[in-house]
DNA sequence: ACTCTAATTCTTTTT
DNA sequence: GAATTAGAGT
């Protein structure tokens, strides 16, 4: 890319190692070679090693390339630097959190402590499910905000509201909120009544002043409000809205509101604690309070330099924890605001855009009460690090990138050109050959008129591309040297030179689907939704009817077996099957476990691509983890179709195919030909749906609901909350992170760019100055010689890190075979809901006789309860095996801690596998309270017995481990 | 020329 | 449920 010497930017920032400096990396500009060269020349300062210095990147991915890349060009081996601190946030901040943070909880007034074994959530649906819990458990115990609950439809949106806050650096304590970290929560008014009286302005209208945009965006109906709601004409001037009913809706009363919010966070970080579990970002808060309260870990972990990569993708708490991560001020942020495009995620693109700013104010926020940051960061010394210099893309290609960052994203979008031109970085291109071929194209059948262009493409010489490294260019050759050798290197291109992003998946899906019958050669890369594939419909089909025979099960096989719909309804009013099916579905009942049950549907669909891979590879993941039965498979199944999960499906396409992918998925790729595709009204930019939550943040607003519930008029109702309404209409829209997308699809191109659209192009479309065509597509299909030259060949990764296998995986799995006794697994699953039920204060009475026994077990414990622990045992085995199980009770006392696991069933033949199970507990808690006497216990509710085991060693539970991963 | 109403269609993904 | 925009209405 830039050959082995830095120019004259870079050298600049690979030599500056003392000080502050903001780096503007732009698209392009050797950014990873600069950071990793940089990091070299500092590790050649005399008393510095790998330890000394923080590199944090955005993703795990980044971080192994930047140490790969450092150890090329140091005289450390990638070996030494395994354990040099080159991580995400995340992953640093977990090793930390885990070392010195056990007593991090209490700070916020939180009893738990933090165990070695800390089970750090990143399954959404996991997470949700237990956040449902204890929302539902918070619902009980706080009747006073049931007018709150009324309100609101949807609880789960409770937990976006957290992670948005915990972003922010938003921090709850048992009283209040951590360090005033609260305050933020209230707004900012000043910043609103200053955006107010700018989009409160009267627009000019050739006769005269016309609505202001605040005023043409709210609309007011009476009815819609609470009845003592300001009226229509109490809000609505005539081309202006009220600015007193404005001031009056930012003021409203939240002080419940905040308790509300305050009181879910709280309890909901308490909650997690108890059960030994955290989120990312919850995980993140705690690592901050144990840096910010704990001098004597913050002074012995923190490091002389640190780089920050990335830095536009960053969100507040991850600036703070930079901040109190250095030792001294020698802090280097790497990034580039034009390519922030995941504000979704809640990072804030001013970060880096205000650094100097943010810095100082967060250095004396942090120095609250204590000096956390005791280095200068005087604004004036911070410097600024430009890199200006593109190797990757030809200038006309450039060009066309400027002018996405302030195209108008709708009809009448006024963008501050001015403003956003200031703000740019400038690149150059370093290029001498600019061929390239820049083109709008469109037409009423997008898809084909995409495929109908790569055909055109493919081979055409107006559209060639670097297809050879020789002959290299050197430094001593001239100007018209270099062009010419690199005008030499230039050759037709091929389908791997190309790629097609796509602002969404759903249309990359349809387009993938049509290249497949046209036998063009292309790859998906990317998450997929791969619960929502035809494979996972028939497997969840097929799994309800070996359930239940269940009715919608039966239509899926019926109609995907071509029956019409008028016969399958006939077939299923009269339960009469056909033959091969009920067949097939008795074979599918003998199968032992759900994996085995998935494959012989896939092979009897003959589906043995990406898709049915990837779900049997979800599908026995999860099986030794938590699935066992059918109906929990069918559970999960149904659990992430709702959820609309992605998972990464890896697929290696033969030699020559062309790429598709998300905009977001291409951040940091590049290809010699780009398509952007999609480029249609409503689809890019995109708008739509805001977050769902009735409880929202915004800036600067604060929190505040979207609807009331209120018995006012004698007949209870939820209405829209008029403040809500009134101050998020005061508020401009923009696109601006839309345009940001569109630049980095454009800046992924070296040489040629291909726009493309359909019926109706959005703005983005018509408004460049690249003018659009109307093209006629005309798509030949492959013949099936070519198709078969280069079919795809697909894999599933291979599953990193310790492999996670259930407690159940080592107990030999005859011992359920009559363990029930014909009580059935709903029957034990009852006794165990009891039992957390029981413990956990609800209200709830035993029923039936095992019920009864356990109530008076428990009542017969003095301590503290914690029911359901989810346990964690990582073995020396080699490849390493990490055993997962759940805990039924823990009970613990001051010098004790019992461990008890409920048992329905009948007699005791099975004994000698749980005491298998129980030992792995035995381990984890002996483990995480050393200081305490464990025992293991089983309970059996039927007989009222209660039977203390002996653990077995951690080597013989190395030993079973071993077999049973045979 | 401006305002109002009805029709239309609704995303991205890492830790 | 909300944002845009086309088109009807004033």
């Amino acid at each position: 890319m830039t050959g082995i010497s830095p120019n004259t930017e870079q050298r600049r920032l690979i030599e500056s190692t003392d000080g502050i400096y903001r780096v503007n990396a732009g698209a392009g500009t050797g950014k990873t070679f600069s950071i990793t060269r940089r990091y070299a020349n500092i590790l050649e300062q005399p008393g510095i090693e790998p330890e000394d210095i923080l590199l944090v990147t955005f993703t795990r991915n980044a971080a192994a390339e930047m140490a790969d890349r450092i150890a090329q060009q140091s005289p450390y081996d990638p070996v030494q630097l395994q354990d040099a601190p080159i991580s995400t946030f995340h992953g640093y901040c977990y090793q930390l959190l885990r070392r010195y943070g056990h007593e991090t909880p209490s700070e916020l007034g939180i009893h738990d402590q933090i165990p070695q074994s800390l089970d750090l959530i990143e399954d959404g649906i996991r997470e949700s499910k237990l956040f449902n819990t204890f929302i539902s458990q918070f619902e009980d115990r706080h009747p006073e905000y049931e007018h709150l609950f009324a309100a609101i439809n949807d609880p789960g949106t409770l937990r976006s509201l957290t992670t948005e806050l915990a972003s922010k650096g938003v921090i709850p304590e048992r009283n209040g909120w951590y360090q005033e970290t609260g305050s933020t929560l209230t707004g900012d008014r000043e910043a609103f009544i200053s955006i107010f009286e700018q989009e409160n302005q009267p627009n000019e209208g050739a006769y005269g002043p016309t609505q202001s945009n605040a005023r043409s965006s709210v609309s007011w109906t009476d009815s819609e409000y609470v009845p003592d709601a300001p009226k229509a004409e109490d809000v609505l001037g005539d081309t202006q809205l009220h600015r007193d009913s404005v001031e009056q809706a930012f003021d409203e009363d939240r002080d419940e509101l905040l308790e509300f919010v305050h009181d879910v966070y709280f309890e909901y970080l308490e909650y997690a604690l108890q059960r030994n579990y955290l989120t990312q970002g919850l995980m993140l808060v705690l690592a901050f309070v144990m840096l910010s309260e704990d001098a004597t870990v913050r002074e012995q972990v923190r490091h002389e330099y640190v780089m920050v990569d990335e830095f536009q993708d960053t969100n507040e708490l991850q600036f703070k924890l930079t901040l109190l991560l250095a030792a001294e001020n020698n802090i280097c942020v790497v990034g580039d605001w034009q390519q922030s495009i995941y504000g979704f995620q809640y990072t804030s693109i001013k970060n880096i855009q205000e650094f100097g700013e943010r810095i100082t104010r967060y250095k004396s926020e942090l120095n609250r009460g204590e000096t956390r940051v005791p280095y200068s960061v005087d604004e004036t010394e911070i410097e600024t690090i430009p890199l200006e210099k593109n190797y990757r893309s030809t200038a006309s290609i450039l060009s066309l990138a400027r002018e996405t960052l302030t195209v108008p994203a709708t009809n009448g979008d006024s963008v501050d050109v001015e403003a956003i031109e200031d703000e740019m970085t400038s690149l150059d291109a370093t290029n001498y050959v600019d061929n390239s071929q820049i083109k709008a194209v469109t037409h009423e059948d997008e898809i084909e008129l995409i495929l109908d262009q790569i055909q055109h493409v493919v081979g055409n010489e107006e559209y060639s591309v670097e297809v050879r490294d020789e002959p290299a260019s050197t430094d001593e050759m001239s100007q018209g040297e270099k062009e010419a050798a690199e005008a030499e290197r230039l050759g037709k291109p091929s389908y791997s030179d190309i790629a097609v992003f796509s602002r969404n998946r759903s249309f990359a899906r349809d387009l993938l689907e049509k290249a497949g019958e046209y036998g063009i050669p292309m790859a998906y890369e990317g998450g997929v939704e791969l619960f929502d594939t035809d494979q996972a419909k028939l497997l969840l089909a097929w799994l309800r009817i070996c359930e239940s025979d269940d009715q919608r099960g039966w239509a899926t096989v019926l109609e995907e077996a071509g029956y019409t719909l008028q016969h399958a309804e006939e077939i299923l009013d009269d339960e009469a099957y056909p033959d091969a099916m009920a067949t097939f579905r008795d074979r599918l009942r003998e199968s032992e476990t759900i994996g085995g049950l998935a494959r012989i549907v896939f092979d009897e669909y003959g589906y043995d691509g990406a898709y049915a891979n990837g779900l049997l590879g979800e599908l026995t993941g999860m099986v030794e983890t938590t699935l066992s039965t059918r109906s929990e498979a069918i559970t999960y199944l149904e659990a992430n179709l709702k959820a609309g999960s992605t998972i990464e499906i890896d697929s290696s396409p033969g030699e020559d195919s062309v790429t598709l992918q998300t905009i977001h998925s291409a951040k940091g790729l590049e290809y010699p030909i780009v398509f952007c595709a999609n480029i249609n009204r409503r689809a890019f930019p995109s708008y739509g749906k805001p977050s769902a939550g009735t409880i929202q943040y915004q800036e600067p607003l604060g929190l505040r609901q979207r609807s009331v519930y209120s018995e006012a008029n004698g007949n209870p109702y939820v209405y829209k909350h008029w403040p809500n309404n009134l101050l998020t209409g005061c508020l401009p829209s923009t696109y601006d992170e839309e345009r940001r997308l569109f630049y980095v699809a454009v800046t992924r191109a070296k040489r040629h760019l291909v726009l493309t659209a359909g019926g109706s192009p959005s703005p983005f479309f018509t408004e460049l100055s690249v003018d659009p065509v109307e093209v006629e597509p005309s798509v030949e299909p492959r013949t099936i010689e070519d198709m078969e030259k280069d079919t795809f060949s697909i894999t599933v990764p291979e599953q990193s890190g310790p492999q996670r296998m259930s407690v159940h995986a080592i107990m030999d799995d005859s011992v359920y075979d009559d363990i029930e006794e014909g009580r059935g697994t709903e029957f034990g699953d009852e006794v165990h809901q009891f039992a957390e039920d029981y413990v956990q204060g609800a209200d709830v009475s035993p029923v039936g006789g095992d019920q009864q026994n356990v109530a008076k077990l428990l009542d017969s414990f003095d301590g503290e309860f914690k029911p359901e622990i989810t346990a964690i045992l990582p073995l020396n085995t080699e490849p390493p095996i990490t055993l997962v199980g759940i805990i039924d009770l823990l009970v613990i006392t001051p010098d004790q801690i019992h461990i008890i696991d409920y048992k329905t069933d009948l007699s005791r033949h099975a004994e000698a596998e749980y005491r298998k199970q129980l030992s792995v507990y035995y381990h984890v808690a002996s483990e995480t309270y050393p200081d305490r006497d464990v025992s293991i216990t089983i309970f059996y509710t039927a007989n009222d017995e209660h039977v203390e085991l002996s653990p077995l060693k951690l080597e013989a539970l190395c030993d079973t481990a071993r077999a049973a991963n045979q």
